[in-house]
RNA sequence: GCCCGGGUGGCGAAAAGGCAGACGCAGGGGACUUAAAAUCCCCUGGCCGCAAGGCCGUGCAGGUUCGAUUCCUGCCCCGGGCACCA
């Protein structure tokens, strides 16, 4: 395609003066402004806001920051990036203070995988990829304050890393454990839950069969929190859908602990604890179920089962728990020859152990109620087990099977109880029997933190053999990582780090004698878990953030990024902001007011973009041939920000041509020709193209001229829907209010020189470099970002005549033309006599007239 | 199975309960040009009709309303998440 305007000049030229001017460094609180500042200028402040200065709020925008991979940008992330850029823009030009950063989530899984095959250093890796990433970032000319540019494997930044792990640690929120964890034999590492695929392969590269093994490992006691982090949702505005998400990641349930008394065996006597959240079916309680590995197990095991119960556990203990929920198979158990008591019947019911009770969730038992829950109905029909029916449905359905809400049948003191009381009167029995208590139960389990990798913040603890697990005192922070030749690991399960030696070996913060390092790392969520803090003041050698910089500019305002982080980095930061909110380290109870997920974008066979496919976008190459602005604009013109849509190369163009015509809807063809003769001469970089683009002179029909009553309508209207827009996130439809402007701007041969540079300011947030090069073609001395956002007047829109659809029986059969003042009194009489609808009417009674001015009139006839 | 989103022209999409399809792409026609590209102008939901015009149309079936893409009920399909959590 033939180049529409010179964007390969324009571009370049701005960011340069951006970057030259600091035009969009962020103020923090009680810092001066410069001399020649816009802001400064626009305000005639010297003064940046502190938090209680009302008359300029802050605004900070946040994208969620990128793992630089080796692949390069994706044209999803600036899908993102450029909503954000557009918002921080458009508020910079509303009178707001914005901080909007980027930075570097630069530990993981990839460049140690690249270091175990080639040798290269982890670091290196990672330097080459976020240059690389920086530098097509920048090139995209978004308005980052790359002052506060943060990278989590820099030791300035992970010392603060290793220090708050060291805060949650003396918290008591940490805790080391000997745990089976996962264990992916593809990748010789410990993976968290989160990272095992249900079918149980691994979430990081695929590979299949992941299992567990017990390791020692630390965990961050993320349940002590459970509760606030589901409370506090209530207190965010993000979308539902993710809210859900976590909800249901958190799992909360009410119910009952429940006694049952063990009845013979060597364990006779001893209390069976389950939870239920069903009390009111304790009645219909016939058998009991056991986790395999419940400890419980080998004292209710009977001589005559035990052969039978050790192949079982042993199985079992085969399979990963993966396997062992991944697939819908029938419910498999064994039984173990030993009974237990209800306690509301004294009856004596058989004990089983079956893999589909989990030992990690409530108490690894449970009591089995055939006839009201799914699983036991399955497993009794399997195994030939007594079904007791003792809820009837209200409706008079099928009780057996029946789950919901209904009323109890033969059940002692709760018969004839709906389901809610009957609950209640069963628990109070129970807790007055000391039988049970109420309890509450959580899905959510505490979360695996240490990883037996070399690329990740070192868990800063030293283990002496007298003195145990101790932190690492501030000043020897940060605990930097060994140099090594080799990084893979052990293949015993020892992580990397153990194999360093000179590095393992140290003093004794306590006693001074001979102890170890740590040798686990911290898992890649660790440095994503605060760094929207870090932004707040990036370079402070004294503390992860200076308290009134955190307290002018929390909490994130908006904070976006892919939905795939629904759970956990949402869920891990949110934990982190509490433990140190709890610390009095921050001042905000949530850390991400608002959250928006971008869509993903598709490649243009609709299928998601990957390398096998060959559909994959790169932005490099979109904008070498159309520029950014024309990038930023088409990622934005797709569709709405939050839906999945497919990339068009076509749409593109379109985008691209738009961008053409309000080029040449701004400056003067011949003049453009003759520079673009000289670009031939003068080649198209440098200062003589730079020189040669002064040339450009603005169309001839840009005039110092009043607007017309028309113009002014047809520039209000932009202003109206953009700014509108600009509020709701809907920037599809605000770059469409652009074009519909400047397809009427076209046709005018005389265009206002004011109207236009308004238009400019309308189109600045979307299309930055082009817009200022046209502020500046029309006279503008300084870059635009800091000009006023201009408003609008509905005085303009108060049009004269307005046309109004008639409707009879609701269908459109006429259009009328009124006086914009006219009384739906007279709208009616016109109505009524229009021919078109005295035709239709004919021998007809008009019924109702429905006149809603300037909108519609519709006639009921029959 | 459960919980979220979504189904509108050939395509991406717009529409405070009030003219369905703004804007863009693709397609068609025209102007300019020796020609092509680029640019500019016009047309473009489907069906019937020479036309005037008519009928149909927002996944399907109902309902509320003077009026429904929009609100309500049931169903179908697609995308995402969770998945034996007692």
């Amino acid at each position: 395609m033939r180049r529409q305007y010179p964007f390969p000049l324009i571009e370049p030229k701005w960011q340069r003066y951006w970057r030259r001017n600091a035009t969009f460094r962020a103020f923090d609180p009680g810092e001066s402004l410069p001399e020649d500042h816009p802001f400064r200028r626009r305000h005639g402040r010297a003064v940046a806001p502190s938090a209680d200065d009302a008359y300029a709020p802050k605004s900070y925008v946040l994208d969620m920051f990128p793992y630089p991979s080796g692949a390069g940008l994706h044209v999803g992330h600036p899908e993102g990036y450029t909503a954000t850029d557009i918002l921080c823009r458009y508020r910079r030009m509303r009178g707001m203070h914005v901080l909007h950063p980027m930075g570097w989530d630069a530990f993981g899984l990839p460049a140690e995988q690249y270091a175990m095959d080639t040798g290269t250093h982890p670091a290196v890796t990672t330097k080459k990829n976020v240059d690389t990433f920086r530098r097509q970032i920048q090139m995209l000319g978004f308005s980052y304050d790359w002052d506060r540019e943060v990278d989590t494997t820099d030791p300035s930044y992970f010392r603060w890393t290793q220090w708050i792990f060291l805060q949650l640690y003396k918290k008591g929120l940490a805790y080391e454990a000997e745990v089976p964890v996962w264990w992916c034999d593809g990748c010789k590492v410990v993976l968290a839950n989160e990272e095992v695929n249900a079918d149980g392969s691994c979430d990081r590269k695929g590979h299949p069969g992941v299992y567990r093994r017990p390791l020692r490992q630390w965990i961050l006691k993320i349940t002590a929190y459970a509760d606030r982090l589901l409370q506090d949702l209530d207190l965010v505005d993000w979308p539902e859908s993710i809210k859900e998400q976590q909800r249901n990641w958190i799992g909360r349930s009410e119910g009952v602990e429940v006694s049952f008394t063990i009845a013979d065996g060597p364990a006779k006597g001893e209390a069976l604890r389950v939870f239920t959240t069903r009390p009111d079916t304790l009645f219909g309680a016939t058998f009991m179920v056991l986790a395999p590995e419940h400890p419980l197990v080998d004292r209710v095991t009977t001589t005559g089962q035990r052969v039978a119960v050790t192949a079982y556990r042993a199985e079992t203990a085969r399979k990963s728990e993966v396997e062992r929920t991944a697939l819908e198979k029938e419910k498999t158990g064994v039984f173990t020859g030993g009974h237990a008591v209800n306690p509301v019947n004294g009856e004596e019911i058989p004990l089983w152990i079956a893999d589909y009770v989990l030992m990690s969730y409530g108490t690894g038992a449970i009591m089995a109620v055939p006839a009201h829950d799914e699983r036991d109905l399955a497993f009794a029909k399997e195994h030939r087990l007594p079904i007791r029916t003792v809820v009837r449905p209200l409706d008079g359905s099928e009780p057996l099977g029946f789950v919901g809400d209904g009323v109890s049948v033969d059940s002692g003191l709760i018969t004839g109880l709906k389901t809610p009381e009957a609950k209640k009167k069963i628990a109070a029995w129970l807790a007055e029997q000391g039988l049970g208590a109420p309890k509450v139960q959580y899905k959510l389990r505490d979360w695996l933190f240490s990883r037996q990798r070399y690329w990740g913040e070192p868990i800063p603890i030293v283990h002496c053999a007298r003195c145990g697990s101790l932190p690492v005192s501030d000043d020897q922070l940060p605990v930097l990582l060994p140099e090594m030749r080799n990084y893979t690991p052990t293949g015993n399960a020892e992580p990397p780090l153990a194999k360093a030696a000179e590095w393992v070996s140290c003093p004794c913060p306590k006693c001074g004698g001979a102890a170890k390092r740590e040798t686990n790392t911290m898992p890649q969520w660790a440095g994503s878990c605060w760094y929207y803090l870090r932004f707040l003041d990036p370079k402070n050698p004294s503390g992860f953030v200076n308290g009134e910089k955190e307290r002018a500019w929390m909490p994130v305002d908006l904070y976006v990024g892919g939905a795939e982080h629904a759970v956990l980095h949402l869920l891990y930061a949110r934990f982190w902001h509490k433990a140190l909110h709890d610390l009095g380290l921050v001042s905000t109870p949530e850390p991400f007011q608002r959250l928006v997920n971008q869509g993903m974008i598709l490649g243009e066979d609709n299928q998601k973009m990957s390398k096998s496919r060959g559909n994959v976008i790169n932005p490099d190459a979109v904008v070498a041939e159309c520029g950014a602005d024309a990038f930023r604009l088409y990622e934005m013109f797709m569709g709405p920000l939050e839906a999945a849509k497919p990339w068009s190369t076509q749409g593109l163009q379109g985008v691209y041509r738009f961008l053409g015509r309000v080029w040449r809807l701004f400056t003067d063809e011949a003049s453009v020709e003759a520079f673009e003769q000289a670009l031939t001469l003068a080649g198209h970089e440098g200062a003589a193209a730079e020189k040669a683009l002064g040339g450009v002179r603005p169309h001839a029909a840009i005039q110092d001229a009043e607007p017309t009553a028309e113009q002014q309508a047809a520039l209000h209207r932009a202003i109206r829907k953009v700014t509108e827009d600009l509020d709701t996130l809907g920037f599809n439809t605000a770059v469409s209010a652009l074009m519909v402007f400047v397809n009427e701007a076209m046709a005018w041969s005389v265009r206002p020189r004011a109207a236009m540079r308004t238009f400019l300011l309308l189109l600045a947030p979307f299309a930055p470099h082009l817009a200022e090069e046209l502020w500046r073609l029309l006279g503008g001395e300084r870059t635009l970002a800091y000009e006023p956002w201009p408003t609008w007047d509905p005085k303009w829109f108060a049009v004269t005549e307005v046309e109004i659809p008639i409707q009879v029986n609701g269908k459109l059969r006429d259009r009328l033309t009124v006086l914009a003042g006219a009384t739906p009194q007279e709208i009616e009489a016109l109505a009524r006599a229009s021919e078109k609808v005295r035709v239709l009417c004919a021998g007809k009674t008009i019924r109702k007239v429905v006149v809603v001015p300037g909108k519609v009139v519709n006639l009921v006839v029959s």
